[in-house]
DNA sequence: AACACGGGGAG
DNA sequence: CTCCCAGTGTT
């Protein structure tokens, strides 16, 4: 009876992905009909946290650059985040580059748990990774399966253990690969988390929550951790094109350049500031506002003069907070205030 | 179990 | 503007 019900949804679907699935370049097949797990992999990664639209554009950036595992893995990790310039989760690139070192080394592997054991790849990736290029039977969960799976169950609040559960149950053994890809889909372009196009779905004979009358309640919304307000300043030691920049270290942002910056109140950080890097003259050009996942960054920018070395910008792996602090200079109020300053004491 | 980690899109 | 979205790693 219940494997009835499963093979009937699983028609459904596959149907349905048959006739809708998207034309994406990591699905790219060669002439025996595999995938190239390289692609798979980085693909998988990068849309981890980045919308397939953008997600497209930054993938074909990034296999320009590094076309295959060799490429990447002989790479420095600046050139590497440089291909991931403006995409964010840049631990995402830099445990790319590490893993890349071992597949280089050791091969690839050809099942999940070869794949968990990789920097980088959680269950998600393995088993999108497993099924997609090798056709291993293992069930994605990610938040597009979460709530397609949660609306056909009319369950609220399902838990990581539910939710794996119930998409091993309902995984096609003979297509894994175009299950998990159709159960994407349709989470991504049906099941929307806001406004569900139901009549669109052919799931829809089978969702508990399509028949509850509101399936867009399901799931529900998780509580979230409220973003912490951050103050800092910064130096532009040169011009937007020319400036003085560092390399972060740590987790934020690490491993990227960027301007010169000190957290906590300008009257604070810019003495920081100049005191470090032995600067003078400082000149407030504008403020920055930026968030980031649990962050709001008030950015106050100063230009000023120091026997620092410049370097161009646009050889360097950016964040989009540097880059809208550069950009500060380009506004053309800005530059006419910056002319009527007197010339500064000699930079050499 | 809670949090850190960028950068988006929708309304 | 505000709200929402999301795998992996760390603690």
């Amino acid at each position: 009876m219940h494997e009835v019900k499963v093979e009937q949804r699983q028609a459904a679907l596959l149907r349905w992905f048959d006739a809708h699935a998207r034309a994406l370049p990591w699905r790219r097949v060669d002439l025996g009909g595999r995938r190239d797990p390289y692609r798979v992999w980085v693909s998988e990664i990068l849309l981890q946290q980045t919308q397939v639209v953008r997600g497209t554009f930054y993938f074909e950036r990034f296999m320009q650059a590094f076309p295959d595992v060799q490429a990447l893995s002989t790479a420095p990790l600046e050139a590497v985040l440089k291909a991931w310039e403006g995409c964010g989760y840049y631990a995402r690139a830099r445990n790319l580059h590490k893993a890349a070192q071992q597949l280089a080394e050791r091969g690839f592997p050809d099942t999940y748990k070869g794949w968990l054991a990789l920097p980088g790849v959680g269950p998600y990736t393995a088993a999108a990774v497993s099924s997609l290029a090798y056709g291993e039977a293992r069930a994605v969960n990610d938040g597009n399966v979460r709530r397609v799976l949660s609306r056909l169950w009319a369950e609220a609040h399902p838990s990581e253990a539910w939710v794996q559960q119930r998409a091993d149950e309902l995984l096609d053994r003979a297509r894994p690969g175009d299950w998990n890809e159709a159960l994407m889909d349709l989470g991504a372009t049906v099941c929307l988390p806001k406004s569900p196009r139901c009549p669109a779905c052919p799931l829809s004979a089978h969702c508990a929550a399509f028949a509850s009358g509101e399936p867009g309640a399901y799931p529900a919304p998780k509580r979230r951790t409220p973003v912490k307000t951050v103050r800092a300043a910064a130096l532009l030691i040169g011009d937007a094109d020319s400036a003085y920049l560092e390399q972060r270290g740590g987790t934020l942002l690490g491993g990227l350049f960027g301007l010169p910056i000190e957290e906590g109140p300008p009257e604070e950080a810019l003495p920081r500031l100049l005191k470090r890097l032995n600067a003078v003259s400082p000149r407030h050009l504008g403020t920055v506002n930026h968030t980031m996942t649990h962050r709001q960054i008030t950015l106050e920018v100063y230009a000023a003069e120091a026997p620092v070395a410049l370097e161009p910008a646009a050889g360097r792996p950016l964040s989009r907070l540097d880059h809208k602090a550069l950009a500060l200079l380009d506004r053309a109020d800005v530059q006419g205030r910056l002319w009527s300053v007197p010339e500064a004491e000699g930079v050499d």
